[in-house]
DNA sequence: CAGCGAGGAAACCGATCGGTCTACCGGGCG
DNA sequence: CGCCCGGTAGACCGATCGGTTTCCTCGCTG
């Protein structure tokens, strides 16, 4: 079987989705997101058995390439500490985007509100992994205290990709310093 | 005159606004809000333009409350950091209630996604009060630069208000010690 | 060629959206 | 008393919501 095979209606249906739901919000209709994703409602309730479906497979299928732009790959090489504040970097050079909107996982949890939504529990698995990677990174240059320097992290990686996404903040070197700080009080050298 | 008067259609308005915007998120109804408040579509748009002006309105009559809540009064003693720290010990202390969603005004910022819409310059008026706040009291601590000290709080305070909204961090000193570690850093003593 | 299934176009469902408008009610005031 | 005014209740508007269904046209396979 071919590996490349025109995208399916299913891959196109879930990336018109990823796109819409981030730039206009999870409360975008089905009728506009079948539209532009080229495919009927008939073959999109085929696939899936609700609109809060689609949203959460959406965000899945997302989750990977996701990581794979914050988080340099395992090959490069680098320290725990640059290894982590390369993430912070990317988040800045993604945050000057015209579209940007900050971190899409986020967002659905925000605009949500409910976490038992099929979605929100998909879009917290993401950010789950981030923290895990935090913490392994944490672990490996000799944090005094991983658990707590990664759960800090986050809360800068939230609040700089919210507050740009918002326009009301322009980051510019301000996450990766802050997260530079933590990084220096929790004992993990250069 | 008197300064208790029984509330005015408008207060009940706004008040309902503001409870349900925040419980539900921007996109409740009309007719929803207008039930629960008690007043009619018709006195509603008597009073207001668009439903985006109530939202807007609504954020703004909150703002005051909101700010009184989160910092300490004028005539509270306690040195700049005790002052900085006793926002993110009342952050950490709301975050616990049973319908914290975590700062309405970045939930705002974050649905609306049109940095333009009304009631998103309302949000980024009262969040730059906050910064403005952390500032004053960065200079009179002494801080080395009172300007990136206040924007590294505002990243942590924003992070730790939406993950614990969206329920994916429990905070519990987190918050505050991220904030210490901070103040740490930017030469604030004691 | 015939037959079949996948999938697009679009009608249709009841509900709700933001917003307008009519009808009516009650209290204050001349 | 008679009038007006602030307000409520709710019908109504066209549009859209999430979701279902019908019809028809493709392209594949025997």
């Amino acid at each position: 079987m071919a590996t490349t095979e025109k995208a399916s209606t299913r891959d196109r249906l879930l990336d018109a989705a990823a796109e819409l739901f981030y730039r206009d919000g999870v409360s975008i209709g089905v009728e506009a997101l079948c539209r532009t994703a080229g495919v009927s409602k008939r073959s999109m309730y085929q696939l899936f058995d609700s609109k809060d479906e689609v949203l959460a497979a959406s965000l899945e299928r997302r989750a990977p390439g996701y990581a794979a732009q914050l988080m340099p790959g395992p090959e490069d090489a680098g320290t725990p500490r640059e290894r982590i504040l390369y993430v912070f970097e990317q988040v800045e050079k993604a945050s000057v985007g015209p579209g940007y909107q900050g971190c899409p996982f986020l967002a659905a949890l925000v605009e949500l509100k409910d976490p038992e939504h099929p979605a929100s529990r998909v879009a917290a698995t993401a950010k789950q992994r981030l923290l895990d990677a935090f913490r392994t990174q944490a672990e490996l240059g000799g944090a005094r205290d991983p658990e707590l320097l990664a759960r800090q992290l986050m809360l800068v990686f939230d609040g700089a990709s919210a507050r740009a996404g918002a326009r009301i903040e322009t980051l510019d070197g301000l996450a990766t310093a802050t997260a530079s700080t933590l990084l220096d009080a929790a004992g993990l050298p250069e």
